[in-house]
RNA sequence: GGGAAGUUGCCCGAGUGGCUAAAGGGGACAGACUGUAAAUCUGCUAGCGUACGCUUACCAUGGUUCGAAUCCAUGACUUCCCA
């Protein structure tokens, strides 16, 4: 029998931190963050990350490991939580994989196969920026045209606008040989070395919505505006990963000036509210998720996942 | 008290007689998602009907007109300027 793995998924503010811990507890687990953000150093009360005193002793992976100056990416996460599966396993514990970045965690469901990156990668993703910059505005044709002809059965699943997916998928094609459809068909469901059994909490729209409002309101008490002004003056790439967090890019118009206060936290519940949208929306395809309600209490919440388990 | 401008769908906002159930943006809602994913992108948004369609809509009332969000009159409210 494979080793179970469980996976606790929701969206941002459903009390995914402190039900993992308690169930780390209860059942000797350790916690592996599926996160996008709270992979970065510095990046604490914006990402809502965990505390060393809300850790409550249960061992938390992949949280802090990056600089904001990093890159990271799929791939990455998936290599590190497969060791880090591995290593909990070795010492006889349940790993817990928590998070709401509904890639981070498919890529281990589905079990999904990356290309190793090579150092062409880089040149090839250089000359692509190249050709893009020359062809200008015809740029977003001629490359979805260019996909069209290399690998259609991607190229009709993208949307023509989503220039980013078009470019990804051709440079997927020109480092490897192999097109995204024909890297994709790699990856087989259920492959994979660990049983996941995958929960999610749910919990009714307006009672998240009103939990984001006050989580925002407690993170602007908190350090959030130096945290803010220290990821401004790193002066990294603005299209870095880290400079597009929630919780800091929405004070950045005030840091600068251009904009109040009161507006930026408004823009950042709203922001919120969308990505907490996006990411139900997400969770909503997970097969096989034991739904489990997020307005019981937490005791009810944890009985819940050890009958299913 | 006198003068000027304005009032458009959930919000902002374009629209000066028919092609307008009304551009565009935002929000809301729904969806997609294999290397930036807290990113990126799509659909949809008056009501009823499967649909040709019908009904109700651009502050209110009345009028002009074959036809009005658009023109006229009166009223209400808002903003600004002069007293």
């Amino acid at each position: 029998m494979k080793p179970k793995v469980i996976i606790i998924a929701g969206p941002t503010a459903s009390g995914k931190t402190q039900l993992s811990v308690e169930l780390a507890k209860k059942i000797n687990g350790e916690i592996i963050s599926a996160d996008s953000m709270q992979i970065y150093r510095h990046l604490n009360s914006g990402t809502a990350k965990i505390t060393e005193e809300e850790k409550q002793g249960i061992q938390h992976y992949l949280i802090d490991i990056c600089d904001v100056s990093d890159e990271f990416s799929v791939a990455d996460f998936q290599k590190l939580a497969y060791q880090k599966i591995e290593e909990i396993l070795q010492k006889n514990k349940v790993p817990i994989i928590v998070g709401g970045t509904g890639l981070y965690i498919s890529s281990l469901v589905k079990n999904m196969k990356f290309v190793p990156q090579t150092d062409q990668d880089y040149l090839i993703k250089e000359n692509l920026n190249k050709r893009i910059e020359e062809l200008g505005d015809t740029a977003k044709d001629v490359l979805y045209d260019e996909l069209l002809s290399i690998d259609k059965e991607a190229a009709e699943k993208i949307d023509k606008n989503n220039f980013k997916r078009v470019v990804r998928a051709l440079a997927m094609y020109y480092s490897t040989g192999l097109t995204k459809t024909e890297q994709e068909k790699k990856t087989k469901p259920n492959d994979g070395k660990y049983r996941y059994i995958t929960f999610v909490i749910d919990c009714a729209r307006d009672v998240l919505y009103n939990r984001i409002n006050l989580r925002v309101d407690a993170m602007i008490k908190q350090n959030i505006l130096d945290e803010a002004k220290w990821l401004l003056n790193q002066n990294i790439d603005p299209k870095s990963t880290a400079m597009q967090a929630m919780g800091y890019k929405e004070f950045f118009p005030y840091l600068k000036g251009e904009e109040s206060l009161e507006k930026c936290v408004e823009k950042l519940k709203q922001e919120t509210r969308k990505y907490a949208k996006r990411q139900i929306t997400w969770f909503k395809r997970v097969e096989n998720a034991i739904y489990i309600n997020g307005e019981n209490n937490i005791e009810e919440k944890i009985s819940d996942i050890l009958n299913n388990i």
